[in-house]
DNA sequence: CGTTACCCCTGGAGGC
DNA sequence: TGCCTCCAGGGGTAAC
């Protein structure tokens, strides 16, 4: 479900709530989620304080340095993943896999299918862990314009949407937002990276940056709601001018909506608005 | 090295 | 109502 602009809501709705505060301790209600639970998690971890929470592409990073002993919660959210803010005493419903017990809060993470990921990261720069170490630049740093996404897709044969969800090239561009991009810079998700003009780089990069920005724009608006004590809180849904749209009529020029399949990833696209 | 196939899981939708 | 099949917004890993 999650892509960056869902995972930097989460963030941004964590933030007020846990900085600060001290870890007590963790209770685990799942052997494995994407990795095995305890074994990844060291029980020491109690006692600790968060300091702040990083993101890093679609992974969350709470930061318990502290002196000699500190170290990173890393959280990945996968398809299904939530977290959410609740009181101390909030019963555990199906799916909520591990509870993080703070000073003030329950920290829950839920997910009915389990491709999320929770790890514990010390010793080193959390940047060297494997899982960060090769990841590709954020959409919306000042970094990523037409002239990076140009230099980046030369001699690329993969088609340009496969390369948009390639988490070592650009990070937090999922399905939907490759879709919608694609769709707003009238670029074929078929077309070969390599041989798209530098023109249409640069069209292509603005609209990456728009689309996330409009979302994160729309899920801010939520932020208000985000501690809630039963209930799905339900990530905002970005209104989609493509995807999920097969056979409807393109909103640009009303021709039906294509869909067809990519890298195992369902591409929706308009054959001719998208060339 | 670049690219593709497969797999990890549950739940909801739609067909019969 | 029930059973079956298919599909889902992620991404690491193995294999070519």
């Amino acid at each position: 479900m999650p892509e960056l602009p869902e995972v930097e809501i989460t963030r941004l709705g964590l933030l007020p709530h846990l900085a600060g505060q001290s870890l007590q301790r963790m209770i685990f209600r799942t052997p494995k989620l994407r990795y095995d639970l305890p074994s990844h998690l060291p029980p020491r971890l109690a006692g600790l304080t968060l300091s702040t929470i990083l993101r890093r592409g679609k992974y969350l990073l709470f930061d318990f340095e502290h002196e000699a002993r500190g170290g990173w919660l890393i959280v990945h959210l996968g398809m299904s993943g939530s977290l959410r803010i609740l009181p101390h005493d909030t019963p555990p419903q199906k799916h909520d896999h591990v509870d993080w017990v703070f000073a003030r809060h329950l920290l829950r993470f839920h997910d009915p299918r389990r491709f999320g990921a929770v790890l514990w990261h010390e010793g080193e720069p959390i940047a060297a862990h494997p899982l960060l170490a090769h990841l590709g630049i954020e959409p919306l740093s000042a970094a990523f314009d037409g002239n990076w996404l140009y230099k980046h897709t030369r001699g690329r044969t993969t088609p340009i949407k496969t390369l948009l969800m390639d988490s070592h090239i650009i990070v937090g561009v999922g399905n939907i937002y490759a879709a919608e991009s694609l769709f707003s810079a009238g670029i074929s998700p078929w077309r070969e990276a390599g041989k798209i003009s530098r023109a249409r780089c640069q069209k292509l990069a603005t609209a990456i940056r728009e689309t996330l920005e409009k979302a994160l724009e729309a899920g801010g608006s939520t932020l208000r709601n985000y501690v809630q004590s039963n209930g799905e809180r339900g990530f905002f849904q970005l209104s989609c001018q493509v995807y999920g749209r097969k056979g409807l009529p393109c909103l640009r020029c009303a021709q039906p909506v294509l869909c067809t399949t990519q890298a195992g990833r369902s591409s929706f696209y308009c054959a001719h608005c998208q060339r």
